[in-house]
DNA sequence: TTGAAAGCGCTAACAG
DNA sequence: CTGTTAGCGCTTTCAA
């Protein structure tokens, strides 16, 4: 399997590798023969000639290859966003790299060390939690344009939602409905998504001058939304609502509650906070915000291909009135 | 920034270029001076030094790079496979590139060529339905080593579940609970495993001498596997279970059912196949079979980094006896 | 046990 | 408008 070279393609066409180059890469504007450029094109054909990206990259100083570091591949919030990365990434010639720290702070130093050997332009980068800065301090000392998506990383652009408005919204059209005995399910203290949900809800209850009945730390997962809410249940005797922090501790919330007994939304109401698509048609009409996920891929990728340094944007959600709380409470 | 060289490694260790190669290809074995190797890898250290993929590449005449073509990333049945294959992928010093086809035909023969381009030494390929042979054959021309994952391609070595053995235990066993009027729903015509699913489920039934009530015909999304038991629960009378060729027609199917006053499994059995895990705390305990995702991802990862021609593999799944059909029937 | 030299395939500066 | 030339950074003979 040997493989054509520009320079069989020039044989062929009996003109130079320049002129191939050239033609390749559209540096003949008016100034080539119509004719050359038609050889050139036809030879190209003949030969199914395809340039080696490698001799390419390394002439030119430049891979064209960005990476993306996600917490959880097979979470489809984050899938989504690795969509919206990879669409504006092809289009602008650009070839992702994905990888998947399943929630490893040290697997994600790992990878952040393995994509600057790979020697990637930019990063669109969800962490963890608060990410490894000497990492992180290596890379932009490289000149690696690394944008956080998501997830605040202080030091860093963030391409994030408006967790906090929404939030505010949110808990407001709660309060608006009559709900006044309320607990929220936070998501971890590291993670900046978690706690400027908090902090929006918290907002709309001092404008309302109501105090929740109480505040618990999850993690974002089905299993801590299930077992917070087995618990505060079981020992707070008055509880109206339950907020989550996000869909998937919503879920876990709701299916603890039935459990006990419980029926939502008429005695209890609960929200979550995401909207994922495939939670539409798994647990209907849950009342929820929608993350612009695929929105924050693509401008995260946008801002990379700009090639250089960035600010940080924050768009605009959606909020969602759905059936997992009573409407005419 | 300027990058850090080879040669001022060499220079800063006092040997040549080639002796840190050496070094860094670990063909020092046994005959080079401890000491030598020590200064190389403090100079390496010191200055930080990072090889160039892309000179490596164009010299070995070896990217490394494999490529990953999937229908849907943010399906995790797909996005799971994909971890399995960059887990073993980077064990082996692979990187990969995930393509999204979106379900589309020319997308995915659009990303095969884009993956030739890319100079990948070998693609884990998921095809939408019959893709395109005349891009898989370039690529085979090419000597790009193409395995394709849970779905059939004639011609190209595949890794798959046993889907057929799954669905005919499966059907076995709804047979062996009572269950006698049986309609099942299959996924489309051109994708082996709803073939293989259908095929399974028909044998155990002429096994039992029972003719279905229906076959139906649907495409693997939810919304098809709601609007078909819909339909067939308006139009047949007497439907005991309803047999679904994956776990999102089920779904539908439930969600239908429940609409249309039928009580699950009380009234009505259904069955999936694939064991998604998110499913698993958002519809508990469906009856369905595991198909092992991570495995086949990991299996064909295995297969091409081999680096030379090989056959397919079926592998084994799991029977899963959940509590969406009776189990004292 | 190590070094010198050639060259992978491409692009860009310069020359004509 | 097109060709010549040099070299990106690395690995790998071959020679010492």
């Amino acid at each position: 399997m040997r493989r054509v070279t520009i320079r069989e393609v020039a044989a062929l066409a009996g003109v130079s590798p320049s002129t191939v180059s050239r033609v390749l890469n559209g540096k003949d504007a008016g100034h080539m023969r119509p004719e050359t450029k038609e050889r050139v094109l036809q030879a190209i054909e003949e030969l199914e000639y395809i340039p080696v990206k490698a001799a390419r990259s390394l002439r030119r100083q430049r891979t064209q290859v960005i990476g993306v570091l996600l917490p959880d591949i097979s979470n489809p919030f984050f899938s989504l966003l690795a969509r919206g990365v990879e669409s504006v990434a092809f289009k602008n010639g650009y070839s992702i790299l994905i990888c998947d720290s399943n929630h490893s702070v040290e697997k994600e130093s790992q990878y952040l060390d393995i994509l600057l050997a790979e020697g990637v332009e930019g990063i669109v980068f969800v962490p963890v939690g608060q990410p490894d800065y000497n990492v992180i301090d290596k890379l932009l000392r490289r000149g690696v344009n690394v944008v956080a998506a998501d997830r605040r990383v202080s030091g860093l652009p963030t391409i994030e939602a408006d967790n906090r408005n929404g939030s505010r919204e949110l808990a407001r059209w709660i309060l608006a409905l009559g709900y006044r005995r309320v607990v929220y399910i936070a998501g971890p203290k590291d993670v900046s998504t978690a706690n400027d949900r908090l902090d929006g809800f918290l907002e709309a209850m001092q404008e309302a001058s109501i105090e929740p009945v109480a505040v618990l730390r999850g993690n974002f997962t089905y299993e801590s939304g299930y077992e917070l809410t087995r618990e505060v249940l079981l020992s707070q005797s008055e509880v109206d609502i339950l907020m989550c922090g996000n869909d998937l501790m919503a879920i876990g919330a709701i299916r603890a509650a039935v459990e006990l007994g419980f029926k939502v939304p008429e005695q209890l109401g609960v929200t979550g906070f995401d909207g994922i698509p495939w939670f539409e048609f798994l647990c209907p009409h849950l009342t929820t915000v929608e993350v612009p996920f695929l929105a924050i891929g693509e401008e995260a990728m946008r801002r990379i291909a700009q090639r250089k340094p960035t600010t940080g944007a924050v768009l605009p959600v959606k909020l969602v009135r759905g059936h997992s709380v009573q409407r005419s409470k």
